[in-house]
DNA sequence: GTCTGGCACTCTGTGTTCCCGAGTGCCAAG
DNA sequence: CTTGGCACTCGGGAACACAGAGTGCCAGAC
């Protein structure tokens, strides 16, 4: 259907119109790309390709821009994705190496990421529901009010503070640590609820209240906090570039939801998605495109990170930061 | 030098600039704010005004628009700040009041915010120095490493990992934490060094070394975390506004150094702090104007928050909104 | 002395027209 | 199947004119 020179011919225009943002003829196509054939049987096979959807022009006599589509091929079949130079590695490892915490971690790829790709970056905290319990602490704070910290095994730390039904000693919060400690420790935090449940039932009934007081507001900071939090950081990378809706964009940026569903569902492994203008599933943001990877410590993926840009962008360069810092940060977290 | 009219005459250049966006001559203005004089009359007033630089015009022959000049007159001696309507009130405080913890307040602050003045809000986390120490917290993570964390007064948690020297058994890391709180207990961050330092020679020979470690980390969180934290939100309210250098400004507000010498230093008490175009620190922002205030619980004030947005703004609306919402704030944080 | 109406002047922004050039599609010949 | 030639199309920029809003200034009225 297409052959090898169709196809060479599609490759150079989403390159040329990358890096030019201009609508590519045939005649500069044909000079800059040593094809061997001459401008007229370029334009025979644009032809083709256009018809088939795969590029476009913006106005009769205008030369021709990838449609989505086209994009989607470069990326499936005629792109290879480009590794970072060892300058742009080591400067990744050492920037993130300097990171003191959890957060600090997050902030510094999300910015490193913007920095690297020059394009808005979009990270994601690692999930809670992937990790482990790694210790539960209870701190009185005043008569009737305790605060509930909970410390996840990669590192991430809530925080709620409880209101109690009946004053309490502090020996009885002490034992009830104690306990909450030994039943929990180590345990998946999918798995917590059952946990929880069992508990409560082998406590001594004058413990009753205030520990499921506690165990409530321990369940709601696993199950609301399922808003799994994403930040971002880039947008000025964004101005200066029209083809995207600006506005539409930064809202949709500011869109907890958006930004989930944006990132995607974990796929295999650690596999790259890629989301290509109306591919993807928020309206305002046809015209951009998003690269994203999952990222974790070791083989169970924590959570997501990614870069948007307008569609036309360079995929391969793109895909290669993307693909290094998940790796990285990976590591990272595996090691703190 | 001015007499009641020419003033009333800025006044409302200023309104109706800022209401319509377009230069305003003197017909439209004579008749939109019957003054009881004529245009005529109203143009000599504007050359004054223009002599004296509290306005311009774009061009020869074009309307007024009022210079920086002209709208730190406005600010000071022309306009009263607008309270909020009796919904807005309720708004805020409903929503504010859903706050879960710390983080949940500063986000959900930032958010309605900008929102209500349909600008890019700002808000700087409380600050550490300002508050005291609530609870000292270290968790066995591994054998020879330990997180250590902080929470103080004001919800605020801070946590480390720590790397330490030897490998230490459990009991003598609980000795550790007793002691350190019963030390550092309620003590004003402040004066936390000091009191480290004290401690330090008091402790048992074999601690020292473990303890030392700690301690050089709890410092560090301190004097390191001097860097505030400060987020935003509303960036989309930039869009659209093309006299502000979108690029500049986007750029300005991801760096955290630059948001910190915007929202200026502690001024006296709850005072409104205004920042118009080229009176503001970066050049970036001159196009720009910041209102801002400190906020805390009681009479202390622990951060700062505002908006900022065109100096083509309402004011008075904009500083209503900001002084309801430190407030509102003020009072969640005191009371949580 | 201050205000007012009148008048000439000066701009910007918009709409029109025109033309150039890049790029195309098609066709006939190699 | 490829190539060169050719007529055609359309966007974008330059030149131009024009309407409208707004000004500054002046002479007369209160």
């Amino acid at each position: 259907m297409l052959d090898e020179r169709k196809l060479a011919v599609l490759r150079a225009v989403v390159e040329d119109y990358v890096s030019t943002n201009e609508p590519v003829g045939s005649k500069a196509l044909a000079e800059r790309h040593n094809l061997g054939v001459s401008p007229a049987t370029v334009r025979n096979d644009m032809a083709v390709l256009e018809e088939q959807g795969y590029i476009t022009q913006p106005h009769t006599s205008a030369g021709r821009v990838p449609t989505d589509k086209g994009y989607r091929l470069f990326v499936d079949r005629l792109s290879q994705i480009k590794p970072l130079s060892g300058a742009e590695r080591r400067a990744i490892e050492t920037f993130l190496a300097g990171a003191v915490d959890l957060d600090d971690v997050v902030t510094r790829t999300v910015r490193l990421l913007a920095q690297l790709t020059r394009q808005v970056a979009v990270v994601q905290y690692p999930s809670l529901i992937r990790s482990a319990v790694r210790h539960v602490e209870l701190v009185p704070l005043a008569e009737r009010r305790i605060m509930l910290v909970l410390i996840t095994n990669t590192g991430r730390v809530e925080q709620r503070v409880v209101e109690l039904p009946d004053v309490v000693e502090e020996d009885r919060i002490a034992h009830l640590r104690a306990v909450l400690n030994v039943c929990l420790d180590g345990c998946r935090l999918s798995r917590v609820p059952e946990t929880v449940a069992d508990l409560q039932e082998r406590l001594p009934e004058e413990d009753r209240p205030v520990a499921n007081t506690i165990l409530s507001v321990l369940l709601e900071t696993l199950v609301d906090r399922h808003d799994e939090k994403i930040i971002f950081a880039g947008a000025a990378n964004l101005a200066g570039d029209f083809s995207v809706g600006l506005r539409e964009v930064l809202e949709a940026l500011e869109e907890q939801v958006v930004l989930m569903r944006l990132l995607g569902e974990a796929s295999d492994s650690a596999a790259l998605t890629v989301r290509i203008g109306s591919e993807n599933p928020y309206s305002g943001l046809h015209g951009t495109s998003i690269v994203a990877a999952g990222y974790g410590s070791g083989d169970n993926e924590l959570a997501r990170l990614g870069v948007l840009g307008p569609t036309r962008m360079d995929y391969p360069v793109t895909m290669g930061a993307v693909r290094a810092v998940a790796r990285y940060v990976g590591q990272i977290l595996a090691g703190s």
